[in-house]
DNA sequence: CTCAATTGGACTCCGTCCAGTCCTTTAGAC
DNA sequence: GTCTAAAGGACTGGACGGAGTCCAATTGAG
C-alpha cells in the first residue's frame, strides 16, 4: 500500500461543518474581491441554493459575517446583504500550516492558468474583463491592493474556461492570502508586482503561452520569497 | 461583482452526504491503487478518525463495497476490510461533466507536478519508489493497467512533497478515468505510454523540470486526443 | 394610496450523522 | 489451553442541519 498517497486519500471528507464551510465561501468571495465593497451578495434563497445548503445555515453564516462587520443586511424589497466599506483587518491567522504546501500547489495553478489562458482564443468579453482587472490592480491603493490583485488572478483562471480549475484557485490563493496578511505590504512592491501583471496579461491577451507561463512564475516566485524571508 | 468567479465560490459546500463522500473516498483508494487487491483498507475505527465521520458511516461505506464486490470484512484480530482480487467493471457513470473541464486541470495539475518533483531533490526512497511505480506499469497486464498507472502518476505527485497537490491530482486522475474507462485500452497505446512514462520519470530522477513537463504533457495530450475523438 | 413583489426574519418537523458503549470473533503469545 | 489484543458488528441518545411555511419590512408600479 502506498502510504503517502493515503494521507492525501483519507484526508477528511470534511473540511468543517456546513456553518463553518459556508462562513468561508462567503468570507472568500469578499477577501479576493468577487463581491466589493458596496456590492450586495446574492439573496438568502438563492446563496441557499448555489452553496446546497439550508437557508437556515445561509442566515446563520450572515450574521457571524454581520457580527465582525464585514457586511450588513437590509429588509424588504431591493433589500439583501451588503458588504461593508470598510473591512476588518483579517483574524491573527492561528496557523501557518505547510508552507512549501501551500506555495507548491499556488505555483502550479496559478502558472499552469496562465499558461493555458494565454494558449486559448479569448473572446472580447474576456479580454475586455482581464485589462480591467488589470487596470483595477494598477490604480489601487494598497489597502485595498489584495483584494484587487486576487480579482487579476482569479480572471486569468476564469479565462482558462475549467470552473474547476477556477474553483482550485480561489481555494489555494485564500490560503496565500493568509500568509500574506502577515507580511508588510510596500510601496516598492507594489510597484513591481504591477509591472510583472502587465507582462502576464500581455502575454496572455498576444497568446504568448511560454512567456505567460514564465512571467507569472516570476510573480508568483516574487511573494514567494518575501514570505519564506518573513515567515523564517 | 465578477459573474463568472461566483460560479466557482458559489458552488456547493458539499459534494454529497457523508456515506457518499466516504463511499467515494474507498472507491478512490482503490481504483487509483493506492491499495491494491489483497491488501486491506486501514481499520474501521482508523478510517473514521482519519475521514472525520463517524464510525457507522464507514461502516456502512463499506457495506456498501462488498455489496458491489470490492472488498471483503473479516473478524477477529489480524481480521479487516481486504480489497477483492477480482475488481468489478466500473459502473457505466452517468454523464461525462465537462470534458474540457476535467482535461484543463488535470494537464496544470500533473505537468505541474512533473516540473516540480524533477525541480526537487528527492531521497533515495522517493526515488525507489518512483522506479518501483514505473516498472510495475510497464509490466502490468491490460486488466489493472489504469490502476498501475495512477499508482505511477501519484507517486509523482507525491514527489513534489506536496499533500495538497497529491489530493488535487487524486480527486483529478478520478474524474478523468471515469472518462477513459468508456474507451478502449488497446496493446500499442499502451507500449506507447509505458515509453512515454519512462522519460517522464528519468526527467525526473535526472532533475531536468523543462523535459519533465514536456514529455507528461505529450503524455496527457495522447489520452486528451484518444478522449476528444471517441467521446465526440 | 394601494398593491404586488422581493427580501430578510423566525419557527417547526424530521432525517442525517456522530460519540460512546458494549458484544462477538479471531489469532497469536504464553 | 487460556488469555489478550485487535478487529468487525450492533445499538442508542442527542446534536446538527435541511425542507417547508409563514411573518415582516420595504419599495416601485399603477
Amino acid at each position: 500500500m502506498m502510504e503517502h498517497a493515503q494521507e492525501a486519500l483519507f484526508r477528511p471528507v470534511r473540511a468543517g461543518n456546513a456553518f463553518e464551510e459556508t462562513v468561508e465561501r462567503l468570507m472568500q468571495s469578499i477577501r479576493l474581491g468577487v463581491v466589493a465593497p458596496g456590492e450586495k451578495l446574492p439573496s438568502e434563497r438563492e446563496l441557499a441554493t448555489r452553496l446546497g445548503v439550508s437557508r437556515v445555515t445561509v442566515r446563520e453564516a450572515i450574521r457571524s459575517l454581520q457580527e465582525n462587520h464585514y457586511v450588513e443586511s437590509r429588509r424588504g424589497r431591493y433589500g439583501g446583504t451588503f458588504v461593508n466599506e470598510v473591512l476588518p483587518k483579517s483574524a491573527p491567522g492561528k496557523e501557518f500550516g505547510d508552507l512549501h504546501d501551500v506555495l507548491t500547489l499556488r505555483k502550479v495553478l496559478e502558472t499552469g492558468a496562465a499558461e493555458t489562458a494565454a494558449g486559448r482564443s479569448l473572446g472580447p468579453a474576456e479580454r475586455r474583463g482581464l485589462r480591467a482587472r488589470l487596470e483595477e490592480a494598477s490604480t489601487s491603493s494598497l489597502v485595498e491592493y489584495r483584494r484587487k490583485d486576487s480579482r487579476l488572478h482569479l480572471a486569468i483562471a476564469e479565462a482558462t474556461g475549467s470552473a474547476a480549475l477556477t474553483a482550485a484557485v480561489a481555494e489555494s490563493r485564500m490560503r496565500a492570502n493568509e500568509l500574506l496578511d502577515h507580511i508588510p505590504l510596500l510601496e516598492p512592491n507594489l510597484a513591481h508586482s504591477n509591472a510583472q501583471h502587465e507582462r502576464i496579461i500581455a502575454s496572455i491577451l498576444d497568446g504568448d503561452p511560454t512567456t505567460a507561463r514564465q512571467a507569472m512564475a516570476e510573480h508568483l516566485d516574487g511573494t514567494a520569497s518575501l514570505l519564506r524571508g518573513f515567515l523564517v
